[in-house]
DNA sequence: CATTATTTTTAGAATAGCCTAAACTACTAC
DNA sequence: GTAGTAGTTTAGGCTATTCTAAAAATAATG
């Protein structure tokens, strides 16, 4: 190890690093090298090198064989990148009549390539939305998020109307599949039975009865209606 | 020189390349490294390297000391960065509400992130259109250009009523100095005097008369009104 | 607690895209 | 037709991002 440069903030994989880093640290504490390097699809040293010039950059904080974990500065981008990806896949669905299972993959070149005047003009056509078109927060300019209560079919309780409220997947067959089975955003919900060990649902879609796998049902949250007492 | 692998076609700097030499091909016989260098605000060795690279990907024939010409392949290819480029900038205009003055740097950058399904989503939402917002023909999917009869200021008739038919420049500040001199896409113009020596021109712009210099003129390309005999 | 297995890091290397400085062609003008 | 200048190319280098193979550290297991 020769010198090294601090990662510059507007690049392409260090925005990608950040995305990631934000979203696996929602479930751990600190986020592995491998973890990343598995999210991120590139080897495990690119990550430890990744990691050292972000740190340099004081993007993250690392400690060597102990992961990575956001400073503030870099939340603070990290939902900056977020914000361009979510606001890019609304407008792919509502304004150009993309499919949700084919917004991930455009949005993701996309939030590198475009400006901030692109941003706010996307924003204010969309009059300034809070969920994006998978339902997923959309952090606002000043990074606030606008965060819901939802729950996982899978344990959510029988018999209790809720609705559809997030599809949590940005792989196109899971989405096409879930969507096939009438699985959209806003659909009203209820669970039927549910088979013991990680069993399949059954499930009253808009009034249709479907059954669901349990991990694909992973990546549905649902919304407990309002006025629908417990 | 120890081996030299061929350049490929979807990377943004052959692209940018591309790009170029379709530009300055139109009047020049041979583009010369420099006159790339130039256009491309890259060195002249930079660009001997790539035009190595790319005659291997046979998308220029290219003779050393004697600069370079688009292959068959490369001209098509050329044309469909021209496309995707001039329908994000009508598009940016139409939908997005930018100014002419801002859209050349934004398309420069989508042009490269954008899917073929993201390109065919906005010639339809368009209606495939044959022209962008500077008034420069969109090449067909297949490479056609709807080319029309246009003319410079400087050299047109004078007393001949006319349109404003292209606004040829990606610097904001000529455009916004056209402009906001009234020259806009569509204008009727009519040419009242012409002073020697690359002097300025008095034009009538939809009634108004303005002054323009002969350099910022050539900029302006207008197209006979139809009807008004020679 | 020692050994094994897993994870992470170091070392060394490749590629695309750029650069500067120096060598070389080609054209132009006497 | 040769000298000088303008334009081009070669040589050698640098950075960001990635990789593989091997070494080192941590965590898991008996």
């Amino acid at each position: 190890m020769v010198t090294m440069r601090p990662a510059t903030a507007d690049s392409q994989s260090v925005q990608d690093f950040l995305k990631a880093v934000y979203t696996l640290q929602q479930k751990m504490e600190r986020v592995s090298t491998n973890a990343l390097a598995e999210m991120l699809s590139i080897s495990a040293p690119s990550v430890t090198d990744m990691a050292h010039r972000m740190m340099l950059a004081e993007l993250v904080n690392y400690e060597k064989y102990h992961g990575v974990r956001l400073t503030e500065t870099g939340e603070r981008e990290a939902l900056r990148v977020i914000r361009r990806h979510r606001l890019i896949e609304l407008y792919l669905v509502t304004d150009l009549g993309y499919a949700l299972h084919e917004v991930h993959d455009e949005a993701e070149q996309l939030e590198h390539a475009v400006s901030d005047r692109f941003i706010a003009a996307l924003a204010e056509k969309l009059d300034h939305p809070t969920l994006d078109s998978h339902g997923e927060v959309i952090p606002g300019i000043d990074g606030t998020c606008h965060y819901r209560e939802l729950h996982t079919p899978s344990q959510f309780p029988i018999g209790i109307k809720a609705k559809v409220a997030c599809l949590n997947s940005n792989n196109p067959e899971i989405l096409q599949h879930l969507m096939g089975k009438g699985f959209t955003l806003g659909s009203q919900v209820e669970i039927i039975t549910r088979e013991p060990f990680e069993g399949p649902l059954t499930v009253l879609i808009d009034g249709k009865t479907v059954m669901v796998g349990y991990t694909v049902a992973t990546y549905i949250s649902v919304e407990q209606d309002k006025g629908a007492g417990k």
